[in-house]
DNA sequence: GTAACTGCAAAATATTTGCATCCTT
DNA sequence: AAGGATGCAAATATTTTGCAGTTAC
């Protein structure tokens, strides 16, 4: 698990850093996204919340995490699959967010469905986000 | 024109006021969602960053407008068709966002697809925004 | 007249940047 | 050793709240 992690790492070339390990064990440990005040809880504060920024950041870039947009504005990071490249983000995958509890899921079963858009434009990716109630809060 | 904006004021119990007259005639004028920035930089800054704020929140509480979440955290604002009512937003339609030029479009003709969602959570809203090139930016 | 609305001030929160230091490779 | 990564300080931006004065109804 935690060698998973590192390979994580090596393949994006980034250095194997304490805080780095310990952001994508937290994000890997959690089923769902997490936002950066999240993160900032689950680390117990060991690294300053600038450090989490620009490490979000860096995974982001690399492809490593994908972004949740949210209606209420905060972002939420989810650990992409291997699928993701430097670049190229390819969360084919629908999110789910329980206006109860405020858990965003990560539904990896459900695939975004084919949407036909207006002549002229050209999709790149497509955001499927569903806000409704989650099987823990009925 | 004006008159039907007046109307929308009317139909939501709201004070008729230069401030929101002016904040709904630039989000009528744009065939695009605004930004709280744009709304700003639109209005002439005729009126307080705060009053938009307020003012904004009152409008998608009222169902007057409603919010696009886009990855990079802003939050963007469009007014709403008739089908919209106090605390019940039916964004029925998807939303494209050109990364090119940034602009947010509203696709009204298409509408979002039903989506089959994991046994146990019940969808009450979904949100789809496609990330592209708009006819304009090729 | 009354309740709703606005503007100003100030506070709280979130994010970005520069730079010196430290750590991974 | 060299470049990447981090922490601190500080600047900047964003959003919220309280309150007094103003305005629409």
């Amino acid at each position: 698990m935690k060698a998973e992690i590192v390979e994580i790492l090596k393949n994006s070339q980034l250095h194997i850093t304490e805080n780095r390990l310990k952001i994508l064990e937290v994000l890997q440990k959690n089923a769902h996204a997490l936002s950066h005040a999240d993160i900032e809880k689950l680390t117990g504060k060991l690294f300053d919340r600038i450090t989490i920024y620009r490490t979000l950041q860096t995974f982001v870039e690399k492809g490593i995490v994908h972004i949740i947009p949210t209606s209420d504005n905060s972002i939420m990071y989810a650990l992409c699959k291997e699928e993701c490249s430097a670049g190229h983000h390819h969360d084919d995958h629908v999110h789910f967010i329980c206006s109860s509890c405020g858990t965003t899921y990560c539904l990896d079963q459900v695939s975004v469905p084919a949407v036909q858009i207006p002549k002229g434009f050209s999709a790149h990716d497509t955001n499927v986000v569903i806000n409704g109630v989650c099987k823990n809060c009925r």
